[in-house]
DNA sequence: CTAACATCTCTTTTT
DNA sequence: GAGATGTTAG
């Protein structure tokens, strides 16, 4: 039996309507994902549900793990077996390894990302002899991307304006979507868009997934867009055991399609559903909360909730002022420090938000100077190296070998005398003989303009992927394999011939290194690991689980960087929500393209609420962008937060320059914090 | 074809 | 100010 006692009266009423919707409105910190857990645990143990009927489906890798632990921690790890949570991503690609054939793809297609879908988007632009000076291969990608998350096929895509940009974007997306057809090859749209048209074309497809999972739960709801509303709703369309969470307050990803309206409509989608709502927050002070509600309140439209707590106020919110980003690193490493010393606390019991990812790197600095140890989540850092996505693109040619992109990154490097030119030939002939790129190089004596020296080169090139990729497909001991393959080819042998600085090559052999030690740990995880199954982690940047790396840095005690995106979801006792300036928070881009700042307002809410007991807010007087430092004024959010909750403190450190002034600056930093500790 | 040098652009946010 | 892209000489 579970046990809900321990739920309030709105939480137990969630967790307790198990059969026909169900729509709960859950304020920030009101114990949702307690609600999600509690439900998964009373379905399993009380109503004798089978684990694998019941499907949860989040936004993030992060949160699905965090849920799968606690659902674990509840019933038990044998009991949750079976069951599925993840990511819709996730549950896309697993839906479509089992039928994309129907879709006219090969099972072990390659999930693109965004470079690669730029490196197609551009091969595109040429075909329609598109201007690629005068046209922004990011700015069509997007229009595209928009389509897709709209369900709109190439051949529906029409012009909203007479936008030159959207004009070509509509000519450039027939020719992107072969492009990737021809690579067997789908983006993350596509993941979400083909996942969509197999429920919808292929209905014992869709009723084979309908009694799978009788039971489903959506988290965050509000950020669903049009393809993952619809998604959703064919699942649940046949056993209409659906439950889905959300805030509208939380609402950040308008930007990605993200449609607030599929929560606000739910009771008009699924009429006889039961609302919940969780006003009682659980997580902040009085003081925090109090500001959250303060800020939230200026947009026009939202659903009027009424946040309440009853721990206390709790202590006012630092508003800290420094001179420039340099000195709000080293006073949020400093106060930090002050607080860990004085309330007897851990590094991970802080956490540093902003806005854009770039702003993490001051206090990445300053925090490896005070050598405290950090966790960097997102910005996607590792996996976009370019070592790293060198040393990956071999893998993915070797499992897929249709995938162009991954092969045109591989044919020189290491070098092997393979340069533009001869690419470019071998290109043109592939396409005008519609014979993929790597047969190509396999038959490159029937192709004109080639030097025989170049030929040899091509076909020993040629016969080392189609060898590796022979010897790929047997399954086992992948990770020493791919070791002597890296070896074989001097991968770093090249690393360390063409950087000159040595510790810069050091690095960048160790994060090769680091490839392996993930796929070592993937496959002690996984029975019959297999390259495709790694790859796939990979694309879908869910291998926080897995990684050798992170296992070890799972548990270790560390402050945690991340943007305010990213944080959507957690909660720290403290938190420093940083560059609370004009053109950061709002962001730049948001006022300029004269959208509605209700998003960034929302983005500011879910940075205050993720604090428990402490909040501080830093920002600049002047601030280095491009090397030039520049003014900046507040953000328009601080006057929103009435100033009886607000403690301003001005910067006091001055800037160490010499040595001298250094070693003075930290003998006053620790003089300082004896005095406060008595 | 490669390496060295010059020029240009970029900073939302994520799966 | 970095990092990617483009240009030029060997």
């Amino acid at each position: 039996m579970i046990d809900l006692s321990t739920l309030n009266p709105p939480q137990r009423a969630a967790a307790e309507h198990t059969e026909g919707p169900l729509l709960v409105l859950a304020g920030a910190g009101s114990g949702k994902t307690r609600v999600i857990t509690y439900r998964i645990g009373h379905l399993l143990l009380d109503r004798k549900v089978k684990a694998d009927n019941i499907l949860a489906v989040t936004f993030t890798n992060k949160a699905a793990g965090e849920m799968k632990e606690r659902v674990r921690e509840l019933v038990g790890r044998g009991k949750a077996k079976g069951m599925v949570i993840s990511t819709f991503h996730s549950l896309g690609v697993r839906i479509l390894r089992r039928d994309i054939e129907r879709l006219g793809y090969k099972k072990n297609f390659s999930i693109y990302t965004t470079s690669d879908q730029i490196g197609l988007i551009r091969q595109a632009m040429r075909e329609v002899n598109a201007d690629g000076k005068k046209f922004d291969a990011e700015t069509l990608l997007w229009r595209i991307s928009g389509w897709k998350n709209g369900l709109i096929p190439p051949d529906r895509a029409v012009p909203r304006y007479n936008d030159p940009d959207e004009l070509l974007a509509c000519d450039v997306y027939p020719r992107y979507q072969a492009l990737l057809h021809a690579c067997n090859a789908i983006d993350f749209d596509d993941i979400i868009m083909l996942t969509v048209r197999l429920l919808q074309d292929y209905p014992e497809v869709l009723d084979h997934w309908q009694e799978r999972f009788r039971y489903i739960m959506v988290d965050e709801y509000q950020d669903t867009n049009a393809s993952q509303y619809l998604f959703i709703s064919l699942l649940a369309k046949k056993y209409r055991n659906l439950c889905v969470v959300g805030d509208d307050d939380q609402s950040i990803y308008g930007w990605r399609g993200a449609d607030v309206g599929n929560i606000l409509d739910f009771e008009r989608d699924y009429p006889g559903c039961r609302v919940v709502k969780l006003e009682q927050n659980y997580r902040s002070t009085g003081t925090i909360l109090e500001a959250a509600n303060q800020v939230i309140k200026n947009n026009a439209k939202r659903k009027e909730k009424r946040l309440w707590t009853d721990v206390g106020e709790g202590r006012p919110i630092d508003m800290v002022i420094a001179q420039d980003d340099e000195e709000e690193a080293t006073l949020v490493v400093e106060r930090l420090q002050m607080e860990r010393y004085q309330h007897n606390l851990s590094f991970g019991d802080f956490a540093i938000l902003y806005r854009t990812n770039s702003q993490s790197r001051a206090f990445e600095e300053q925090l490896r100077f005070e050598d405290i140890p950090y966790v960097l989540v997102g910005g996607m850092q590792f996996y976009e190296r370019k070592e790293v996505k060198d040393a990956l693109s071999y893998l993915k040619v070797i499992d897929n070998p249709l995938d162009e992109q991954a092969l045109l990154r591989v044919v020189n490097f290491p070098r092997r005398g393979i340069g533009d030119g001869t690419v470019v030939k071998i290109n043109q002939w592939s396409l005008e003989h519609q014979c993929p790129l790597l047969e190509a190089m396999g038959r490159v004596g029937e192709i004109e303009g080639i030097t025989e020296a170049l030929r040899e080169k091509v076909l020993a090139f040629h016969r080392l992927i189609t060898g590796a990729a022979e010897e790929f497909r047997r399954p086992g001991n992948l990770a020493a394999r791919v070791k002597g393959f890296y070896d074989r080819i001097g991968l770093e042998e090249e690393l360390y011939r063409t950087i000159e600085e040595p510790a810069t090559a050091r690095r960048k052999v160790e994060n090769v290194e680091q490839i392996i030690n993930s796929m070592a740990g993937y496959e002690e995880r996984i029975p019959g690991a297999t390259l495709s199954g790694f790859l796939e982690k990979v694309s879908l940047m869910d291998e926080d689980r897995f990684s050798g790396k992170d296992k070890k840095e799972h548990g270790k005690d560390a402050v945690t960087l991340m943007s305010l995106h990213s944080s959507k979801g957690l909660e720290f006792p403290f938190v420093f929500l940083v560059g609370f300036e004009e053109e950061i928070l709002p962001h730049k881009k948001s006022v300029e393209e004269g959208m509605s700042i209700d998003e960034e307002r929302r983005l500011c809410y879910v940075g205050i609420t993720r604090a428990r007991r402490h909040l501080t807010i830093t920002r600049c007087l002047h601030r280095k962008k491009y090397g030039k430092l520049l003014e900046r004024q507040p953000s328009r959010f601080l006057e929103e937060i009435p100033e009886r909750l607000v403690q301003v403190h001005e910067g006091m450190v001055k800037k160490a320059v010499t040595e001298d002034e250094q070693e003075a600056m930290a003998q006053d930093f620790f003089a300082r914090m004896r005095e406060k500790l008595g």
